[in-house]
DNA sequence: AGAATCATACCGACCGGTCGGTATTAATTA
DNA sequence: TAATTAATACCGACCGGTCGGTATGATTCT
């Protein structure tokens, strides 16, 4: 049958993530993958042809989520800020649940930075996302509810802050609740920091 | 003398950070590190405990190197959105220059989240930083200049977007002046990008 | 001379991946 | 339905090779 198969292979999954947020991906063996899942080496290449088969199919299968996460924003029609700021409440809440995806994310990145594989399944989600941040500023301007800045740089630095953001739910677990600190920090990239003249 | 043998050391440190950065540290291994230094093991292990302490001794040097730049930073004697400006600016002409730099921060992170040792000696400078701009946001507030915002928070957007930026300047390689582009970014941060109500 | 500096040879642990073989399940046949 | 065959899922010992680190000898300085 393909249950026990299928079951396996999602346990090898489950582990793998466990370990290579904690252990980190070069220093986790695939015994240990094996070990923590219950399953024999044997099985481990049966399923996939590398280690790094799975942390790809890792990478993808996160990357993936993400993107269903901001499909399902899109239908809501409010005010571009909004969104926005609906955007950012919602990925604030995902650092809250995430003390396993984020590590592992950090992971992608320094693995990018190293094989091009990795990074090019890794830089490709990262322009949609910027692009699709870009358009949706560019509409905000049409609208009148945005200022009229360049919407690239307003993408990036939107996505700059996001990605901040996650560097630092890693290293500072004093903020616990992400919902509101993202929400806020949202709000204040776009009402500003300095005072206004007049 | 002391001349060779300081030499030497710093030809260690030399290789091993282009090696780091451009293989990761894991997979760096010290055999590369001393071919390329033109060092035999034997020196490598003579001025260094381990392969950690090189990487600690990097860590240590590019952290106080930075807090330096910020040190040179505080004498002038402009209002607090100036000085974020010139800092962000200022940031932004170090990313230039600093293809070795970057990746082997990616790679500090990434060692920080296994290594509590590694994440002592990295949070620490972070949190310096935090509090050093939670004071200046504060001392904006004070003059002035800056809207009455969570100092705290404020800050923390800032370190956000400035860790961002870095990341972002790893994976987007298109952006040459990064110069104007930290600097463009800040200000809207300062200014905000939704349209004011008035 | 003798201490500091560097080179060479080497060790044991460990790693990703392979392979021959076994158990389990599905498909086929009668 | 029961028996037989075929295919799939799984096991775990094992291999070549690499790694960080050490021991020891050569060389260079003061």
């Amino acid at each position: 049958m393909q249950h026990r198969s299928e079951e396996t292979r999602n346990h090898i999954l489950e582990a793998a993530a466990q370990l290579f947020s904690k252990t980190g991906y070069d220093a986790t063996g695939v015994a240990e993958i094996c070990d923590a899942a219950g399953v024999s080496k044997g099985a481990f290449y049966h399923h996939f042809p590398s280690k790094q088969a799975v942390f790809m199919e890792l990478l993808n299968s996160y990357l993936s989520g993400i993107d269903s996460g901001f499909q399902m924003m899109r239908q809501e029609d409010n005010n571009v800020p909004q969104i926005i700021l609906k955007m950012a409440s919602l990925v604030g809440s995902l650092f809250q649940t995430a003390d396993i995806h984020l590590p592992i994310f950090l992971e992608f990145w320094t693995q990018a930075n190293h094989d091009p594989h990795v990074w090019e399944a890794a830089i490709a989600p990262y322009r949609r996302y910027q692009s699709y941040f870009a358009s949706l500023i560019q509409e905000g301007i049409a609208e009148g509810s945005l200022q009229p800045v360049d919407a690239q740089l307003a993408a990036r630095v939107l996505v700059s802050l996001a990605v901040g953001m996650l560097m630092q739910s890693l290293f500072d677990p004093q903020i616990t609740d992400w919902h509101t600190e993202a929400r806020q920090s949202m709000e204040l990239l776009m009402n500003g920091i300095a005072r206004r003249k007049e």
